[in-house]
DNA sequence: AGCACGCCGACT
DNA sequence: GTCGGCGTGCTC
């Protein structure tokens, strides 16, 4: 580093993915690390100093003065900084964004670095009096003070965010002493002590002594177990011998995982600062708990995918709950996988990590046969319940009456009839996947995208499931005019009217995403599980995930066969997941669960294998198809990605993509092709896959031609987007 | 991506 | 005569 101000290496918040460089000019000068405040273009924006260098390799008179430096330290935790830089080379994503996406907004807006007090509102007495002699004209006032009657007396500030008000609007409230506005506490609560651990099990006790070993070292661990195996406990008083040694816990979990009961149970167990990351906070309550954990006043930070880039004092572990969950990999944008960063991020800042999942991912396995991780096992199910008993259910020929055959309702009864609960899963919500006119033969299909609508009769709406789009259903054939529309094929809606009426005594309750879109419902549908209100349940993978219902003994898988034969090479590892974890919902302390599988393809292998072997050993027989296919995890995939409004353009910009990359040996390309589903939202997509067997030979490889194929000409005519180790080829 | 500049068609 | 359509060029 030169003597006098250096010239800075900037990244700036833009879609090109290089660095700019800039003078220090008048400022003070930019730690690397810090942000910058310069002008781009026209335009003024925060950029992070990535770099000091002595020279540049643009032309001085091109180079422009920073307009101000904006933080007097680095911004980030060194190791934290390196990470995205690393990051932003390995997804090859441009660096100004990988930080844009990574910071919280109000420091990506240039906001101090600073924690700044936050506030909440009390109701008083006063105001409680108030409310029920409010004149009919106080419609603010009363839908204020309503809200704080709901909520236990507080109107925080995420429920501003709600009630779309800013704090100066209860300003009124607060003089006529209705509401007393008090200061959150910003200090740090550290660790003290917990409350009563629950005993563990032989097996959970080596799983939670293994795992402390490796408390200050980088260790990896994947934790293999089933819902309702206690894992969550291994989790918990792992994390409490990282707070005892007064480090921080970072916890990720999917996105359907984060919850208010999954906190709940931390903040009973802990006395200490927990924060959680969700899309409810405001941007100053996200940025506090950024600057309190980077400070060390938080000691444990959960959230979903982002919460990864939490900054930490003193990282203690690393838990990413669910590993398997491809909510863990961004779809868009920066698109990198939180898992995989935790690992690196955990060996790092030299802390372990805990993998946990009862059907882990391929990449997992692969990591732990390889011995990057260790495997720990939770077999137990909860109170020594026994394993489910697996029955495929041939029902070729058989009749189906809204998809159930009688040889499964008769299973079914048997269940009910002893008093217990079965559980009927069909991944499709709606009341059918589609709506045909018995005039013409006409199909509701979406304008914008390659597929059918879905028919919603409660909601009487047709719904596309790929792009969101929403139309009242039809009264007559917009074809023919024909009156007499139907429905083809079967979703949740269907199966809980025909259960209803095969089962007219029984309880049914549908979960899916429609039934559950009210905040609390979930909750109140588990609750009523629990308490045996419930016969049978219908529902969509929702079901499948985390809830564990001790009185369920029976689960019925209604239609696999759509996830039998895909041509996405991780379609069986997730149908084996799928079915792997509704199985697990079956069974209880004193008899095992029943699995009863309808399918026209019972000599097919993954039905085969699932249920003779266990997902243990499954894995590894998916594991050599992979390599013997030459597929991840045993060689690396690029997917170039291009839309437009027409399939001409994406295809000539990726032919063009494809022959710069055409010579690298080691490298191979195929396509470009439309992709699975070509027409989406109105834009029609194609793509073109790399592959290679090096670890790392993408990136070299795909680097020094990315200039050129960003400043191709056919480039501009179309989105474009480079997604490292995609998840799904949609 | 933004945001400018620039050059052609239908409006007050 | 100008308002605005989006083609293409540039950002240290
Ligand atoms: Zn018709
Ligand atoms: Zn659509």
């Amino acid at each position: 580093m030169p003597p006098s101000s250096p010239i800075l290496k900037v990244a700036v918040p833009t879609p090109l993915r290089r660095s700019f460089d800039y003078l220090v000019g008048q400022s003070i000068i930019p730690a690397i690390g810090a942000r910058v405040r310069v002008p781009f273009g026209r335009q003024q924006l925060v950029g992070v100093v990535i770099d000091h260098i002595a020279e540049s390799t643009t032309p001085s008179n091109k180079l422009k003065p920073i307009l101000e430096t904006i933080d007097d330290q680095p911004l980030l935790p060194a190791h934290l900084f390196k990470l995205l830089l690393w990051a932003s080379d390995y997804y090859l994503h441009p660096v100004g964004d990988v930080f844009n996406t990574c910071l919280p907004g109000l420091l990506n807006k240039g906001e101090p670095a600073i924690l700044e007090p936050e506030y909440y509102w009390q109701l008083t007495e006063e105001g409680e009096q108030a409310f029920s002699n409010l004149g009919k004209n106080a419609v603010k006032q009363h839908k204020i003070l309503n809200w704080a009657l709901q909520h236990q007396g507080v109107i925080s500030p995420e429920h501003l965010n709600q009630l779309e008000l800013i704090p100066s609007e209860l300003k009124p409230l607060t003089e006529k002493g209705w509401l007393i506005k008090k200061q959150i506490e910003l200090s740090a609560k550290p660790y003290t002590q917990s409350n009563q651990p629950l005993a563990l099990n032989p097996e959970q006790h080596d799983a939670v002594s293994a795992m402390q070993q490796s408390i200050g070292q980088f260790h990896g661990f994947l934790l293999d177990g089933v819902t309702g195996s206690g894992k969550t406990e291994v989790y918990l008083q792992l994390i409490e011998q990282v707070l005892i040694k007064k480090q921080q816990v970072l916890v990720l979990v999917p996105e359907i995982g984060l919850t208010p009961q999954t906190v709940q149970r931390f903040q009973r167990r802990f006395n200490c600062d927990i924060a959680m990351l969700h899309s409810g906070l405001t941007d100053r309550q996200r940025l506090n708990i950024w600057l309190k954990a980077k400070q060390g006043l938080t000691s444990i930070v959960i959230g979903t995918r982002s919460a990864l880039f939490t900054p930490f004092s003193d990282l203690g572990l690393i838990v990413v709950d669910e590993e398997h969950d491809v909510s863990y990999k961004q779809q868009d944008g920066f698109r990198y996988s939180a898992r995989d960063l935790a690992i690196l991020r955990a060996r790092d800042e030299q802390a372990p990590i805990v993998l946990g999942s009862a059907t882990p991912s391929m990449e997992s396995v692969h990591n732990v046969n390889q011995g990057k991780l260790t495997h720990l096992t939770l077999r137990k199910r909860a109170a020594d319940a026994k394993p489910p008993h697996i029955k495929v259910l041939d029902i070729r020929q058989r009749h189906l009456e809204n998809g159930l055959s009688q040889a499964l309702l008769d299973n079914m009864k048997r269940h009910l009839e002893n008093g217990n609960q079965c559980l009927v899963f069909l991944n499709r919500r709606g009341f059918a996947p589609s709506l045909m006119c018995h005039g013409c033969g006409w199909i509701a299909d979406c304008q914008r995208c390659d597929k059918h609508m879905t028919l919603h009769l409660q909601q009487k709406r047709l719904h596309c499931h790929h792009c969101d789009k929403q139309v009242f259903m039809p009264k007559k054939c917009p074809e023919c005019g024909e009156p007499e529309l139907f429905p083809i094929g079967l979703g949740t809606e269907r199966l809980e009217q025909a259960l209803i009426k095969a089962f007219p005594n029984k309880t049914v309750v549908r979960i899916d995403r429609d039934s559950t879109r009210r905040k609390q419902a979930m909750q109140d549908y588990v609750t009523a599980i629990k308490n045996n209100e419930v016969d049978i349940l219908v529902g969509t993978q929702m079901l499948a995930k985390g809830h564990h219902f001790p009185n369920l003994t029976m689960v019925a898988v209604v239609d696999i066969d759509g996830c039998l034969f895909s041509a996405d090479f991780r379609a069986t590892e997730r149908t084996a997941q799928l079915l792997t974890q509704v199985a697990g919902r079956a069974g209880r302390a004193d008899k095992p669960g029943e699995v009863v599988i309808q399918t026209h393809h019972p000599e097919h292998p993954l039905l085969l294998n699932l249920f003779t072997q266990d997902y243990q050993s499954l894995s590894q027989q998916i594991l050599s198809e992979r390599q013997a296919g030459q597929l991840p995890p045993y060689t690396s995939m690029a997917l170039f990605r291009a839309e437009a409004s027409t399939l001409q353009y994406p295809m000539e910009f990726l032919n063009e993509v494809s022959k710069q990359l055409g010579q690298v040996p080691g490298l191979d390309c195929f396509g470009p092709f439309p992709a699975p589903m070509a027409k989406r939202a109105g834009k029609m997509r194609a793509q073109l896959l790399c592959q290679a067997e090096q670890r790392g030979l993408i990136q070299r490889a795909i680097k020094p031609v990315i200039s050129i194929i960003e400043q191709l000409p056919s480039a501009r005519k179309v989105r474009w987007s480079i997604d490292i180790d995609p998840q799904d080829p949609f």
